[in-house]
DNA sequence: GATGAAAATTCGGACTG
DNA sequence: CAGTCCGAATTTTCATC
């Protein structure tokens, strides 16, 4: 089995993907002082670890007519363990997330649409699930910060 | 005034590199069927226009101990448009997301730690922010779909 | 589209724990 | 010896015309 710890090395090599995904290999190399076969060795590995998982280009929602951002708590009638609903409400457009959440018994979605009828045509999309009881929806007003990249500090990643 | 609207061509550009944002520029041209000068000068453009913002490496977090997501409801009580108890929460690591939301009068905030007493020990350093009033979580059991792909059919991304 | 420069990829061999 | 790294050779891509 191979290793399940990532070294120093890995973290400074992820944390430059998750900041810069297009970066070309030999750049990462120069950053890390390193060979560009050795850093491409190790990128293939962690992709092949599945420790990096993809790359994703990074669109400007309000470009592309996607200005409203809004999370909706969806509470569906299903068994527990049931998943059903929540790959429905996956496959709905412009749903972006979709997370099981404990307590409520309900779905934490994350959508994008262009302003407030979008939503409300979502919103009925969402509400003919035949499990959907009902939503609870939160309009964001301004977004501060929103990122995927995870902390690598080897005190933090690591240490607790 | 550059053309604010983009075509099919810069769609379909755009939704292969959300998809995979490390493809060469060589496959991107060959996939929609152009030179690839072509695609790389709509690229660039794309990228100047503030239309594709950036790229990203996906890390899986549980990869690097961060299993545990939640979201947080951050009451805090600073006057309207004060932006500094955002900020300071987009300081906190493993804190991916900051939102303002309508309504509640609060931010939530997308969060990733290793399990519950890392997360405790967030929600005390969360606390610690003078004008945080209290906060509530909502902790993640599964996440069923997480992307940041925006759907950009013709119909769907332009069309109303 | 062509062309020189740069980068990606492959692979044998060396070094290390 | 399994894992990692280097460096040279080859293929591919990039950038500029």
């Amino acid at each position: 089995m191979s290793k399940r710890k990532i070294d120093e090395t890995d973290r400074r090599i992820l944390t430059i993907l998750q900041n810069s995904g297009r970066i070309s290999n030999a750049d990462i190399a120069r950053k890390v002082g390193m060979a560009p076969s050795a850093v491409l060795e190790r990128v293939r590995k962690l992709e092949s670890k599945g420790i990096l998982v993809g790359y994703e280009a990074i669109v400007d929602p309000k470009s592309v007519g996607r200005s409203l951002t809004a999370f909706i708590y969806v509470n569906a009638s299903e068994g527990v363990g049931a998943t059903k609903t929540g790959a429905e409400l996956a496959n709905v457009p412009g749903v972006l997330e979709v997370h099981y959440c404990a307590g409520r018994d309900s779905y934490l979605i994350k959508v994008r649409c262009e302003d407030t009828d979008g939503l409300a045509i979502m919103l009925g999309i969402i509400g003919r699930i035949e499990t959907v009881r009902d939503t609870n929806s939160t309009i964001v007003l301004n977004t501060i910060k929103e990122s995927r990249a995870i902390p690598l500090g080897e005190d933090i990643g690591d240490g607790f």
